[in-house]
DNA sequence: TAGGCCATCTGGTCCT
DNA sequence: AGGACCAGATGGCCTA
C-alpha cells in the first residue's frame, strides 16, 4: 500500500511548525479582527503542511452564527448545545481579550492539540507493537491497527472461553464472507458471531493471517 | 491522476 | 475560565 513511515518525519519534525508564521499572520488589533477575524488563512502564505490550508469559507461566514463555515453544519450538536455559545452575536470576541492574546491562546491551543495527537500516535505505536501480525514493509495504518487489535482480542477471548469449556463467543468467518454485508458497521453485541470486513483489504489480510490470530493462545501461554 | 492516509489547524462542546 | 476532547476541513505525500 503506502508507506506510512514517511509520517514519522513530519511527525517529529513538526515541533512547532508554524508558530511564527501564524503569529505573523494574525492581525494585531481588534479592529482588524472585526473586519476579518474569521478570515485567517485567506492568504495563508501556503505553509507546507496542513497549516497552509485555507479556511476558505470562513471568510464569508462572518454572518450571524459566528464561526459557522459550511463544514460545521453537518456536525451534530452535542447535548446542551446552545447554538450561539459565543453569545449569540456570532462574534467570538471575549471582552477584554486582545487580538494578540487570542492569537497566543490559539497558538497554545494548537500546541496542546498537537501534543495530544502525538500522544495518541504513541499509543497507536505501542498497540502496533503488541499486536501479532505478519511483518510488512509498511507499518499498520491506524484503522488496521484498531481492527487487528479488535480481532486479536476476540481471538483471545475465544481461547479463554475454550479453556474454560465455554462456548466461543466469536466466530471468524471464512473468506467468502467478504460478500456478506451483515455487519451493521460496528454495532455488534458480544453474542454476535462476527469479524466484519469493515476494511476489505485488511480483512483479506486478516483472513490470510487468521491462523496467526487464532493461535493467539501462543502469547497467552506466555503470560 | 485518484484515492488512501496522515498531520495540522480550528471552533464547538464538555469537563474540572 | 481554561484545558481536553472531538470532528470537519485542508493540503501534503505516496502508491496503484
Amino acid at each position: 500500500m503506502k508507506s506510512v513511515d514517511r509520517m514519522s518525519g513530519s511527525e517529529e519534525g513538526s515541533g512547532t511548525p508554524d508558530l511564527d508564521r501564524n503569529a505573523a499572520f494574525w492581525p494585531e488589533d481588534d479592529e482588524e479582527i472585526e473586519a476579518g477575524y474569521m478570515h485567517l488563512g485567506s492568504e495563508d502564505s501556503g505553509g507546507k503542511r496542513g497549516n497552509g490550508k485555507s479556511r476558505q469559507d470562513c471568510s464569508d461566514s462572518s454572518g450571524s452564527e459566528g464561526p459557522s463555515p459550511s463544514r460545521k453544519q453537518s456536525r451534530p450538536k452535542r447535548k446542551g448545545s446552545n447554538v450561539s455559545a459565543n453569545g449569540g452575536s456570532g462574534r467570538r470576541r471575549k471582552s477584554g481579550i486582545s487580538a494578540r492574546e487570542r492569537n497566543l491562546r490559539r497558538l497554545e491551543s494548537n500546541e496542546r492539540e498537537r501534543m495530544r495527537m502525538h500522544s495518541l500516535n504513541d499509543a497507536f505505536e505501542q498497540l502496533r507493537e503488541v499486536i501479532p501480525h505478519v511483518k510488512m514493509e509498511r507499518k499498520l495504518s491506524k484503522i488496521e491497527t484498531l481492527t487487528l487489535a479488535k480481532n486479536y482480542i476476540m481471538a483471545l477471548t475465544n481461547v479463554i472461553c475454550e479453556m474454560r469449556g465455554e462456548e466461543k463467543p466469536y466466530t471468524f468467518l471464512d473468506v467468502d464472507c467478504g460478500s456478506n454485508s451483515n455487519n451493521s458497521s460496528g454495532e455488534q453485541g458480544p453474542e454476535e458471531d462476527m469479524v466484519e470486513p469493515n476494511n476489505n483489504s485488511l480483512f483479506q489480510e486478516n483472513l490470510e493471517h487468521r491462523t496467526l490470530t487464532e493461535t493467539a493462545s501462543i502469547p497467552l501461554h506466555d503470560m
